[in-house]
RNA sequence: GCGGCCGUCGUCUAGUCUGGUUUAGGACACAGGCCUUCCAAGCCUGUGAUCCCGGGUUCGAAUCCCGGCGGCCGCACCA
């Protein structure tokens, strides 16, 4: 490509690697590829399958989340329910004249003064004489508009052969869970809160996806939905999280064109209200601990708040995880909204089934209700074929009011009819309450899986003497351990099997390489971030010691064969020193 | 989806303007062998491109023309 320039970022640099290096490259390449589509190769799926291991120790196995998995396809009513059809499908707009493309809503909103929530529920027709009749016209030429059409960024397909039922490929997971809410909370026991969290693939049509793992067509979202009781929004482990400091990027600020960073513990920022839900802040500390355990250090990270109109349908507040990358600056790595009972309470109306949870009350609450119970004995003569609308009527008002109102005039007007105090029995009765019903509310995490892959190899990569070295911090490396005899004659290549059978038995990643010399092979080790390397020796034939080489420092030590397991366990699970492997080894 | 630039072995590229001199050349990488007592050394051999796809012009097209696909950048979009 001679377009590109002389010095590739580190964008290109990175795709260029992970495709050399099976880590991961476009799919359907032999038909000429189509963008928004990518395949992982051998490398880039267990990198993944690490990070995706990572998020579950922090996110799933330490606070109890249960891990589910729903279908990709939903039915249509699903995303109806949901408020995706009628949010993902914007009504678009071209000039006939220079042939871009506008938002309808936003222009109605520029140049009619028509609100964004009345503009979304336009038809295309509406919108078009609108248009017409306000007369507007391209902002940047002047020309005029053709018709508006609905841009639709969810995959719609037909549900069975010759069926007419409308599917849509889900365009995040979380809906999945919503529908299933019933369910889950019944087989947890009925507690609050607790969270369940879906990792798996979603589709969205998106326009024009062109930057790598960043923006796919299909790719994989963990999508964790946290249901909490609002009345005790509360988190029980905030203790354990409120002194981490988070950076934050506040509404507030940008309002003022401001992208200035505060940076503050969780406690203050719940105490200045920057975060309205407490488990919310506890998932967004999460969410830093993640990414700083992939590798990017915390002035690398922000949050930044969403304002209004950049929200999701579905949100109160919202947060985007941020992680600054040499080629667009700021990347959006997670989002974390407070979705409130929006999406439970939508399935509830659409479904008819009931999302609600009940909650005792620690002692039933008893509360005087008056009841305004209608005589019909007496009601009957007088009102005779009104009588039972009437009644009807009486139960619907105020039974304070009507109380009220008998004991000060004789009589409550209920409309014409006047109603006198021997047509009723006003009773005070105790109601014993013992607990209430309500819809939870949700805070959700949500992260793109493809973009962290992307966001550890750009900051493992470096580049040392001249050589790409990936830095993978040790729990995410693809690959262990590499074994290399240091000449491929005199044994050393069977006892560097030896050992690579050992190891893989002891459930290492390995992989043995005895091809060129042992730099060569060093150099591509480095390359895949293999961050151990065991090099079979002459000394090894007299004493049964091997050296073990790290990635980053290219330092060696000296251990006994036997202690290998033992050594790389206590290196790879409980992360001691390479120091602490074995003697210094000087050549 | 619009505009600009671009598309040749896995990668980087020579050749394209000025159609034939090229079985499309090189380097790196890769595979096999030799060598090699620790960081991409060297030597030999080999694999690998119907020049993005389709159509047209021509005696003849990687080269010229048209359409499509893909990439990068900008605009727009990104719940």
């Amino acid at each position: 490509m001679t377009g590109e320039p002389k010095t590739p970022d580190k964008f290109t640099v990175i795709n260029e690697l992970a495709r050399r290096r099976c880590f991961y490259w476009q799919s359907y390449e032999i038909y000429g590829g189509v963008s928004g589509f990518v395949t992982y190769g051998f490398l880039g799926t267990k990198l993944k399958q690490n990070i995706e291991k990572k998020l579950r120790e922090l996110f799933v196995n330490k606070l109890g989340v249960l891990e589910i998995e729903s279908p990709v396809i939903a039915p249509s009513k699903v995303f109806e329910a949901s408020g995706h059809v009628g949010h993902f499908k914007e009504p678009m707009i071209e000039c006939l004249k220079c042939k871009r493309r506008f938002r309808a809503d936003h222009l109605l909103r520029e140049f009619a003064e028509i609100k964004e929530s009345e503009a979304e529920k336009l038809s295309l027709k509406e919108v078009k004489e609108v248009i017409e009749n306000r007369g507007i016209h391209c902002p940047e030429c002047g020309g005029t508009f053709g018709e508006p059409k609905y841009f639709l960024t969810m995959f719609k397909t037909t549900l069975g052969p010759y069926s007419e039922a409308v599917g849509y490929g889900r365009p995040e997971a979380a809906q999945g869970i919503f529908v299933e809410f019933k369910h889950l909370y019944e087989m947890t026991r009925e507690k609050l809160p607790f969270g369940v969290i879906q990792i798996g693939h979603a589709l969205r049509n998106e326009i024009s996806p062109r930057q790598g793992l960043i923006r796919l067509r299909e790719f994989t979202i963990m999508d964790l939905e946290f249901f909490f009781d609002p009345e005790e929004p509360n988190c029980f482990i905030l203790k354990d999280f409120e002194n981490e400091t988070l950076r934050l990027v506040l509404a507030e600020n940008k309002l003022h064109g401001s992208e200035e960073i505060v940076e503050v513990a969780v406690k203050e920022a719940l105490e200045k209200g920057y975060i309205k839900a407490e488990w919310q802040s506890i998932f967004m500390a999460l969410a830093k601990k993640l990414l700083i355990d992939l590798g990017v250090p915390a002035e690398k990270q922000r949050f930044i708040e969403k304002l209004p109109w950049e929200r999701a349908h579905y949100a109160v507040q919202s947060f985007d995880q941020e992680v600054y990358v040499e080629r667009w600056g700021w990347v959006e790595v997670s989002g974390h909204a407070y979705r409130t009972d929006y999406d439970l309470k939508r399935h509830m109306q659409f479904s008819g089934t009931d999302m609600r949870v009940f909650k005792r009350h620690e002692k039933p609450v008893e509360t005087e209700q008056i009841v305004v119970k209608p005589l019909m004995a007496k009601l009957g003569p007088v009102f005779k074929a009104e009588a039972a609308k009437v009644a009807k009527m009486l139960s619907e008002a105020d039974p304070k009011e009507v109380e009220v109102s008998i004991r000060k005039n004789g009589y409550y007007m209920l409309g014409k009819h006047k109603v006198l105090q021997e047509h009723v029995e006003i009773i005070r009765q105790k109601i014993k309450e013992r607990g209430k019903r309500f819809i939870p509310h949700v805070v959700e995490p949500s992260f793109g899986s493809d973009r962290l892959v992307y966001i550890a190899l750009e900051f493992a990569y470096h580049v040392k003497d001249g050589r790409a070295i990936l830095s993978f911090p040790r729990e995410i490396a693809p690959v262990q351990v590499g074994v290399y005899p240091l000449v491929t004659k005199d044994g050393l290549p069977e006892k560097a099997s030896q050992i690579y059978e050992t190891l893989i038995n002891e459930g290492f990643i390995v992989e043995c390489d005895e091809t060129g010399s042992v730099g060569r092979r060093y150099a591509r080790a480095d390359e895949i971030g293999i961050p151990l390397g065991i090099t079979v020796d002459y000394q090894t034939l007299k004493d049964n010691t091997v050296t073990i080489r790290d990635r980053d420092s290219w330092k060696q030590v000296r251990s006994r064969i036997e202690r290998l397991p033992e050594l790389l366990h206590k290196y790879f699970r409980w992360k001691v020193d390479f120091e602490d492997l074995g003697q210094s080894f000087e050549r």
